[in-house]
This record gives C-alpha cells, sequence and structure tokens, in this order.
DNA sequence: TAACTATATGATACATAGTGTCAATAACAG
DNA sequence: CTGTTATTGACACTATGTATCATATAGTTA
C-alpha cells in the first residue's frame, strides 16, 4: 500500500479554471474546506461557515467533487463525507468505530480494474470501492 | 469473471431461521421481491405491496439484508437498489445509462482483497466496490 | 469608473429516503 | 384458548439534499 502524498490545494483556483465566479461565500466554503483535517459532511460544513446559505455549501461541494478536487465517500451508515483529493486516483479505508478515513493506493487494486475490464459486459466508466476496518487505535480499546 | 448460478431464494424461510414471526405482510414483500427481476428501490418494492405500511416495507428489507438474503447496492446517484443475493460473496456492475445490475465474482478481486489485508491500518471488517460501466445493450444504441 | 448582464446567493419550499413512537393487532408458545 | 410479546401501520419527525426565484454581485465592457 503506498499512502499518498501531500500535494497543494488551491481549490478556489480550480474553480477558477473551470470558469466560474469567485464569490466570498466560494472563498469561505473553499478555506473551510481546506482547514479540515479529516474528512467530514455536508453539514459540518455549513457549521464551519455561520452566513453563508445551507444551499451555497452543497453547490460549491458538488462543483468541486466534480473537479476532482474533493472525494465523495459512502459511509457503512448515514451522511457521505468529503475529504481534498491528495491523488489523482485513490480509495479509501474507513474505521467503522471512529470513522476514521485514510487515502491509500495499491498497484493490486489497480491491476485488479484492469483485469476486470476485460471480462464485464461493456466498457467500464467508473468505480467505487471502499474498504471497511478497525483500525489499530479503535482494537487497541 | 464468473458468473453466479441461480439458487433457490426463500426469503420467509431465512427470516423463520432467523426467529422472525412469519406475518402476512412480511409473506407479501417476501414474495414481491421473489418477483422482481431487476434490482429495486425500496420505494419501488412499497408500491408493489399496496396495503402493506411503508415502515414495515423498510423494515423487512433491513433483516433481510442483515441476513444477507439481500444485497445493498449503492447507486451513482438516488436511492440505494436491492437485488436478490444468488451468491455469498459477489460485485455488482451497474450501467449508468440503463441502471441495470449485474452480479459477478472475479478471483482477482478476491485476491485483491487478500492481499490488502496486510497493508491496512487495522483489520479489514467489510468492503464495497461497484463498478459503473456502459453496458453492452446501452452502447449499441 | 459606471453601467450592464450573466452568474451566484440564500430564503424558502419541496423532495426523497428513511427512522422513532405508540396504540392496536396478531403470531406463537404453553 | 390464553397470554405474552413481536409486529404492524399511521403519523410525525429527521436527514440529506434540490428547485425556485427575487435579490445581489462578479466580471466585462464602454
Ligand atoms: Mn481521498
Ligand atoms: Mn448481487
Ligand atoms: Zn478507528
Ligand atoms: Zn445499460
Amino acid at each position: 500500500m503506498t499512502t499518498p502524498g501531500a500535494q497543494r490545494h488551491d481549490l478556489i483556483a480550480t474553480l477558477e479554471d473551470r470558469g466560474f465566479r469567485l464569490t466570498a461565500p466560494r472563498r469561505r466554503v473553499a478555506d473551510s474546506i481546506e482547514e479540515q483535517r479529516d474528512a467530514f459532511t455536508a453539514e459540518y460544513l455549513c457549521e464551519s461557515v455561520p452566513g453563508v446559505g445551507r444551499a451555497t455549501v452543497y453547490r460549491t461541494i458538488k462543483l468541486l467533487v466534480e473537479s476532482g478536487a474533493l472525494c465523495k465517500l459512502a459511509m457503512p451508515d448515514g451522511a457521505p463525507k468529503y475529504s481534498l483529493a491528495r491523488v489523482g486516483h485513490h480509495h479509501h479505508t474507513v474505521c467503522v468505530r471512529c470513522g476514521k478515513v485514510g487515502d491509500f493506493r495499491d498497484s493490486t487494486v489497480e491491476r485488479m480494474f484492469r483485469s476486470l475490464a476485460k471480462e464485464v459486459d461493456g466498457e467500464i466508466v467508473g468505480h467505487r470501492m471502499e474498504v471497511y476496518i478497525d483500525c489499530s487505535d479503535c482494537a487497541a480499546t
């Protein structure tokens, strides 16, 4: 398993590059996302930017996911979480006890998807994979 | 890729085995599920059993998913779909155009998850994987 | 800079996907 | 059959968004 390295995040620049206007609400949402250490829910982000409309927060998240700057993660239960996409393509571990999200890349995974491409009925246009774990911290308790 | 073969489905027996009571509403829900050829949403199932309470339909689906008799599939957008679990463990293809769901097993996939077990921080307790495709039928149009 | 125009905002209503409550009902053990 | 307990279904409620639309503003142009 390769832990993806850090990378610059300039979410506002991402939006600008795509031709969207740089508004104060978008700046506040983007700044707040860049401050998040862990994966977060949309509602949590809403609370972190009081005064910014809920619809605007959801709209901005959607733009960033479409831009590939944010990962959207399906949780075993409850609302999806989002995290900065630090690498182009990777997958996630989610601790089912504490909810902590980890990023990883693994050549085995990518080989598997390539192998699968020859087998499925049609063309693979995407995939989603989450690995649910009992993380070492939680297992220690 | 191995296409899982057919298998008997006796959803009511599954519930009975787990110690739940065999009620008329549960029989109607189970019968309706067994009639579904393709993956279905919870709301669709509700419509297929008029007179049975919505809460009962959702509760029955949840029991069957917990029993392993139904697969719950995350769709790219919208509500999850459910389909009969014809084999013990397998994964799904979902056509992003027509929504058609396919089951598959592939030794590459299982090897990949075994290999991953040695690499992640903690113990793998589950995983979810969906492969999104443009199916051959849709590609033909 | 000022005016213009398309884009974006946010209040609000609406939609969807469920879950919690609880009085009434019914399964099933004895 | 009776009693106990699981189950039901109406209803309210929560969570997670999306659609509408009057208002505001970013960025362009004069
Ligand atoms: Mn990630
Ligand atoms: Mn399946
Ligand atoms: Zn943990
Ligand atoms: Zn298709």
